[in-house]
DNA sequence: GTTTAAAATGATATGTTATAACATTTACAT
DNA sequence: ATGTAAATGTTATAACATATCATTTTAAAC
């Protein structure tokens, strides 16, 4: 049913389609994170890796805000600086990334290696799959480069109904999964 | 040297590549939001032509509370609101989009019929280009509905250089064009 | 031409997201 | 132990957006 050089992560479709363990998504995500920092000599810091893992509490991005409430709910309350300084970090380490069209933020399933992505982002379940179709992207490139424009930074986000919100018959929000 | 099938219009790549007569750009989008809204029987009222006239002034992307100043600047002063309102209106009538990850708004050069659409954002002049490259688009749809997934809406935002800005040797925004 | 209902606007307040600026603490190489 | 860079704390404010209710305008019905 797939397109054949499209490249599925676990976490990618999987995520709107099935049931999977996410205590292993999490699990994952901070070995990776620990690892990685470790490599390239930066610092995964308490606070950096406690951000880190409310984000990674659930595929559904986490505005600044709710993780500051989040923190102050558990007795360690901080400042936005404090927040914004440890996503900034995440975000340029690449653990995870900004969902622009949403001002939140989601875990990255594979920060080994900068990459472009798309996001399908469900406007029922707010559950986001990260997708890699590395044909895809590169029509989007060559279009872009044919025609002299030099692309840095990609923001591809798509919003609309999962598989299973679509059959759930819902009208509204049901929820985190 | 651009792709068989992409549509071009006057106002997409050409905004990055030659010097074009913008007085025309503004007059044309006048007189489609004027026919448009008589022909949907919306009102186009002082307001709401006075803010698609802001944000024509120019290719570049205008935040909400630029308009806001430059009301203020000529006597018309509003609130916050006020603005909102009229930019909800002529993005629900296609008049002009949203850039998501800039918070602000350009004109839509075809506001005729609803379509997806690929913005090109120069990071130095900020200038926006609009195109509409129907075979991308299906494909980019197609691996989507392969998937499962039913998109609504789409956030197609590319930041970058755009061809002028490439070779004007510049590391500081050059201002408006 | 007055009435009336809907649409649009005005006005006030507040909610939400993000950063500037500067002080203090921590990590760690020397 | 000390100097330096990185990280964090703290306060204030900037930037973006909407809820709510009052008032005015518009245009159709009578």
């Amino acid at each position: 049913m797939k397109t054949a050089m499209t490249q599925i992560t676990p976490t990618a479709f999987s995520v709107h389609t099935q049931a999977h363990d996410h205590s292993l998504c999490l699990r994952r995500a901070l070995e990776s994170a620990q690892r990685l920092c470790r490599v390239r000599g930066v610092k995964l810091t308490a606070t950096r890796q406690k951000i880190l893992e409310m984000i990674w509490a659930c595929h559904q991005p986490v505005g600044a805000y709710h993780l500051l409430d989040r923190l102050a709910q558990e007795g360690k309350k901080a400042a936005p600086p404090t927040v914004y300084r440890a996503l900034d970090f995440l975000v340029t380490q690449g653990l995870i990334h900004r969902i622009e069209s949403l001002n939140a933020y989601v875990g990255c399933p594979h920060p080994e290696t900068q990459h472009m992505s798309l996001f399908l982002i469900c406007r029922l379940c707010h559950t986001v799959a990260e997708i890699h179709d590395h044909p895809l992207f590169q029509r989007l490139l060559d279009t872009m480069t044919e025609n002299g424009f030099a692309p840095e930074q990609q923001v591809l986000e798509i919003h609309g109904l999962c598989p299973l919100c679509q059959t759930e018959g819902r009208d509204a929000d049901g929820g985190a999964r």
